[in-house]
DNA sequence: ATGTTGCATCAACAAACGTCAATACAAGCC
DNA sequence: GGCTTGTATTGACGTTTGTTGATGCAACAT
């Protein structure tokens, strides 16, 4: 159940360069086009955020589901998207599903959009 | 020709919740869901790379147009749509429009995706 | 004025997307 | 076994998106 994601914004992606650095290669483009695209959507942010913010990292789908004014395959569905994107991950305990975000991506994500500093602090 | 364009990631965005820090309410994930849309497609990323890593900081669409495989009007409309998400801005000089990054956007944008630090740090 | 070049807008179309009702699957309970 | 509850998948639908050729507009050249 937590197979495929998309590894985009992999465990070294840190080293590559950010969106400032230079011109964006198709492929590259491609890759990250695909969790850019996973965040456009006001449902999946909050359901990123609601899972990303919360204390124990743990989100039931029990407790997601209600709280949009969707119907229950569609919550599902942007959850299976936003895990697609490499964003989040879950797992079965029981009869609930619980889903937590895999901070890394965001990190990376934001660094990937970071401006380098304009002057100094090159390090 | 610098009209128009979201204030999403407004100025005074970075004093505000990131993803992870409470969950989104709808109208603030709508505003966001557009910026991100904006760099959900493959072309716009380029776009964008390619004029936000400009050492001058301008490009000229004169310059863009023939990097893709695409036509022109499809090159324009989506100059079109990140300037309408308030990454970019151009304006004409003579005959040649020339765009820029506005880089507030992005850094802003990457402190929303910032996980906040999980321990220490606090400042 | 007339033509030429650079860019934006329009109209149209196929493909992708968001949504739902219906259905299937998984796990616990009787 | 069957029933119930929670979640995922399927199939269908209207809407949005990416693309293009045709056209319009702005600025320069002659």
């Amino acid at each position: 159940m937590s197979k495929q994601g998309l590894e985009v914004v992999g465990q070294d992606a840190t080293c590559c360069q950010g969106l400032a650095g230079a011109p964006l290669d198709e492929e590259r483009a491609s890759e990250l086009a695909k969790v850019f695209k996973a965040l456009g959507d006001p449902v999946r942010l909050r359901l990123l955020s609601m899972i990303a913010s919360r204390e124990g990292g743990e989100v039931c789908v029990c407790e997601m589901t209600p709280a949009f004014d969707l119907s229950q395959p569609t919550v599902s569905h942007h959850l299976k998207l936003l895990r697609q994107a490499g964003l989040i991950d879950c797992e079965r305990r029981g009869t609930w599903v619980y889903y937590w975000a895999l901070p890394g991506a965001l990190d990376r994500l934001a660094a990937f959009l970071t401006t380098p500093q304009t002057a100094g602090v090159t390090a």
